[in-house]
DNA sequence: TCTAGGGTCTGTAGTAGCTACAGGGTCAAG
DNA sequence: CTTGACCCTGTAGCTACTACAGACCCTAGA
């Protein structure tokens, strides 16, 4: 399962330890035995983190699709603020690479003494 | 000194212990007594912090500021390489954005079974 | 002089989300 | 029957702090 999902193995088992998987039956030689079901619960996983979604916010998408028959403004909910935070993320890092640039071309070599970069972190 | 440079005490102290900032003389009843030098090398820090350097960088670029007659190549070699880095992570973040858009704007309501957010984190 | 309130001190443990061991057990191939 | 590749548990490490507990100190007011 951990091939299956590109999943480091400590990982899967992490995620068991926190509650997002299920604990799974075991073999004989205790090793865990997962089926159909747990592998798309990983996945499912695995996809919304790569969307950049908190652990937080896998347990709580898991929790509300598990309800097939409720509505999903939850999920619109979760999805549409977790796509707010991206927004505020690109726009301080926007801000924070215009003052960094600013910073680095102000230096134009010479020795630290006179290096403006330096000097703009300086007090 | 946190009040002036607007640093919570126990990051002052952690900053201390990892070596960023010297241990300064106490005072008789066992406080810290810092001076201008430290204030100075503490404002560098979070300026740094702020600019988005990680902890390894501030310590290089304070070890460089250091030796005042060395050129300043390698500052400008940790500054671009940071600069690339927050690059990285805007385009990252642009990409990963646009996908949670689609996944979004694919749901338009209803019940969870029919959700499309639901479905595009399915495996 | 006592006391209340703010500060400081050390040391430890917690946060997110894994990752990396150590020291053992299991299993299939040769 | 051994070798090598996997699995097991449990614990500690990573970044950059933050949050206590339980002690101590220092100053201002009654």
């Amino acid at each position: 399962m951990s091939k299956a999902t590109n999943t480091k193995v400590e990982t899967v088992r992490y995620y068991e330890r926190i509650g997002l998987l299920p604990k799974p039956p075991r073999t004989a030689g205790n090793y865990r035995d997962y089926g159909e079901a747990e592998l798309g619960r990983l996945s499912f996983i695995r996809r919304a983190r790569d969307l950049g979604f908190s652990l937080d916010q896998v347990r709580a998408l898991l929790g509300l699709s598990d309800d097939r028959s409720c509505d999903c403004a939850g999920i619109d909910h979760i999805a549409n603020e977790h796509l707010r935070e991206v927004d505020r993320k690109i726009a301080d890092l926007k801000a924070l690479r215009r003052e960094l640039k600013a910073v680095i071309d102000s230096c134009d070599g010479g020795i630290v003494a006179d290096c403006r970069i330096i000097e703009a972190l300086a007090p």
